[in-house]
DNA sequence: TCAATATATTGACAGAGTCCAGATTAGTTG
DNA sequence: CAACTAATCTGGACTCTGTCAATATATTGA
């Protein structure tokens, strides 16, 4: 995975992608933290360094809900999320329109749009009365 | 305006809208610094704590463009942004689909959806190489 | 294995936002 | 209009994310 995209293995890395992969949609802080469990000990530093060349990389993609900071998961293609207001918990969803997706705007006001970033935000099951 | 929502009219809170409502999108140091042009001097508290209690009452919209502090707009509708990956300049976008929005990811995981916020990445005619 | 290069560690730092306790002000009531 | 009460503002300390920079360590490839 990492020797695909170019990048020295170690450890640190490794357990990174790991904790990026097992839980979905953790804080930088999350991450750490089973880091931490895995391989004994780590820098925060290591771990954002990991992100950060990961995502250059896209092997990891990163999100920043608004309330949040942010969240990192190993699903790098177009695609879109689900939060709950009241729990926080998030689902992925798929993109709106298939491959080329959500990219046109009402009006583009002359930019040229390479992403659209969609965040649906209501109340899980879980936190819905009745 | 403030009376309209029933909230007590002072100085500070009508320097602050008026910040708002004059940069557009605009970062709450920012509105701090506008506000202070007009007043003299406010809390950085003061502030916050105005945007917040406008924020709850639906006077102004607060939203929070990944790597960026959240940002302030008195355009409460439901509408979109456009943001350069560039030079940071940000754009309104109406609602993709009119008055009942966006509110139908492909599947709904069983949320019950309020609002989906949508974000264009791109690049400004300004930015763009020719 | 060894050197060259890329990573990791540590500690300090910055920005954004929140919390708290006390002082001040707005709006209400007599 | 004066006094009162509740809401608001002030200032400072603090937390949480994230970044920087210098030094130490591990990885890779010859």
């Amino acid at each position: 995975m990492l020797r695909a995209v170019g990048l020295s293995v170690t450890a640190q890395r490794l357990a990174v992608y790991r904790a990026v992969e097992h839980l979905h949609h953790a804080t930088a802080d999350q991450i750490c933290e089973q880091v931490r469990h895995e391989i004994g000990t780590v820098s925060r530093q290591a771990v954002y360094d990991a992100l950060q060349t990961m995502r250059v990389h896209r092997i990891v993609r990163r999100f920043e809900p608004a309330g949040s900071s942010a969240r990192y998961e190993t699903r790098v293609d177009n695609h879109h999320h689900l939060i709950c207001r009241q729990c926080g918990s998030m689902c992925d969803v798929d993109c709106a329109k298939g491959t080329a997706p959500c990219l046109h705007p009402v009006d583009d006001h002359g930019y040229f749009i390479d992403e659209a970033e969609v965040i649906y935000w209501g109340t899980c099951p879980d936190c819905t009365p009745n």
